[in-house]
DNA sequence: ATACATGCAAACAATTTGCATATTA
DNA sequence: TAATATGCAAATTGTTTGCATGTAT
């Protein structure tokens, strides 16, 4: 799913186009990766500085609804990004910026005969970590720190 | 970790004794399972009738800082167990009870090359369903609408 | 007696809702 | 204009905190 698409569901479904709605999809197109509510209150601020959280809020649970959306819950705050409807699959998620990566492969596969008297409803495998852009501005801000201990090597 | 070896630790650590914090870690110990700040309060209602959120979040944040009771995320809601140090593993978690089952399996082990610039930090697996129990339970309250159901099995 | 534990009330953060108003089709 | 979207304010839920009091050591 991406901007484009959600669009024209929204349109075929009869709801309206405002543009608070496009450019919360259009946050979601450029980011390509998890946003929270907060998120995009603040990607929002300047050309809506008093945009509400109920709007929000709305917006993503109808996008949810839509399957324009999907969720996941990081640190007790929901995240939405993307759905992608294509195939199953799990992500690599950046805690830092929320960014994902698709990686196809699926434990369930290799996880059939588990347990025959649990009966598997669904399920979660989720990667965290920092993604390359990431990991290179937590070094830029780590450097100074970094190189007045380089300077000392040893005792 | 059970309730035994918490006990000891706490006493260790210089944590006094209260009836409260030992019911709470009964409760785990029977349970066996992941239980949530609302669940204990439940649980001890009839101990003690006026037993406070605050006791019951402040003991379980205590129990997580000394790796008593691990911690997951389970629809916005926190949840509690006995932390298993042994070794790393994963669980089934029935939506229905919040017992768990171990699994051995993880899928990281077959994922060392997934994208060597991300750099990994953590990872989730649960699969969530029903245990043999719930199961059971859900088919019982189902029944008096399958009988009926069944009584004209066709068109 | 002293340090730690608890209850109370209030604060918090994330999220949701009712209702009046504003906006799109 | 008719239906949908938004803002406002207030409610809800899960959780945390300050402070006075209570209790285990």
């Amino acid at each position: 799913m991406n901007k484009q698409e959600a669009m024209v569901l929204l349109k075929n479904k009869g709801y309206k186009h405002t543009d608070k709605r496009e450019d919360i999809l259009n946050l979601f197109d450029r980011k390509g990766g998890y946003l929270s509510a907060k998120d995009i209150q603040i990607a929002l601020k300047d050309d809506y500085p008093g945009i509400s959280f109920d709007t929000i809020y709305r917006n993503l649970s109808l996008f949810q609804d839509l399957m324009i959306l999907e969720e996941t819950e990081l640190d007790g705050e929901k995240m939405y990004q993307f759905h992608c409807k294509e195939h199953h699959h799990h992500h690599l998620i950046c805690l830092r910026c929320g960014k994902t990566r698709t990686i196809d492969v699926c434990p369930m596969q290799d996880l059939s005969q588990v347990d025959p008297d649990f009966q598997v409803t669904g399920h979660k495998f989720e990667i965290y970590g920092y993604c390359k852009e990431c990991r290179k501005k937590i070094e830029n801000e780590k450097k100074p720190l970094q190189d007045s201990i380089t300077v000392s090597p040893s005792t």
